[in-house]
DNA sequence: CCCCTCTACGACGTCTCGTAGTAGATACTA
DNA sequence: TAGTATCTACTACGAGACGTCGTAGAGGGG
């Protein structure tokens, strides 16, 4: 699922937030950048809550956001779409790696072992 | 560069084909499939020509198209398009990395070693 | 001179996305 | 209780991408 620039936007706001945000508190923190409407960030979560991308829970009057996938996660299955969409997965992935810095793959292998 | 579904089909008959194919080939190899017009296929060549991911060469009264980067090229760019996304582009890479099964990692690895 | 084949260019419907307004429900406040 | 602020729901509109074609015009072959 492709993001727009403003969802984008939108989507770092949740995730440097670190916890659930209201409409008004997205709508804030992007007004420090641009000038949008409240409306307009409204609509921008509703259509990320429809792609599944985050998620409301009702807080009170108001709808609290909050990302269902962190940053990097959304990353990989972005990277594992492209990747499982490749008809020779395995060249590609090969390829792939072979476009990093070895040093970049190594501390990368080494920290997904941590991470266990 | 996000390609639609018609334009991905074309990019499978340059792929499979294997040498440069003139708009009348690649409409009859798509014909075996599904019914589209000559313009169709031709305007979506025209397409992928200024995306740039087709090159056009004058071949007789007609052109001839072929790809400008393997499919493996093209999975591999746009998984780093992802990457380099991020934010934090070595988490994601180490998440992504821990996605994969250890043994096609080491795979390619030691295919992309060969590769060079 | 007519026909076939190509390319060039325009067109239209649908979807997505950025952007926002209005309406209606609810709640706080004077 | 009437007025005001706050939220959500729904609608809308323009731009751009894409699937899908049609028509016009140029140039070669019979």
């Amino acid at each position: 699922m492709a993001l727009g620039d403003l969802e984008r936007e939108v989507m770092t706001q949740l995730w440097d937030a670190g916890e659930p945000l209201t409409v008004r508190q997205v709508h804030e923190r992007l007004s420090r950048q641009r000038d949008l409407a409240y409306t307009t960030v409204m609509t921008v979560l509703d259509r990320l809550a429809k792609k599944g991308v985050v998620t409301q829970q009702k807080a009170d009057r108001a709808y609290k956001y909050a990302p269902s996938q962190s940053r990097e996660e959304m990353t990989a299955s972005v990277m594992l779409d492209a990747l499982s969409s490749s008809v020779d997965q395995d060249a590609a992935l090969a390829y792939f790696v072979g476009q990093l810095s070895p040093d970049a793959l190594a501390a990368a292998i080494e920290a997904s072992q941590k991470q266990k």
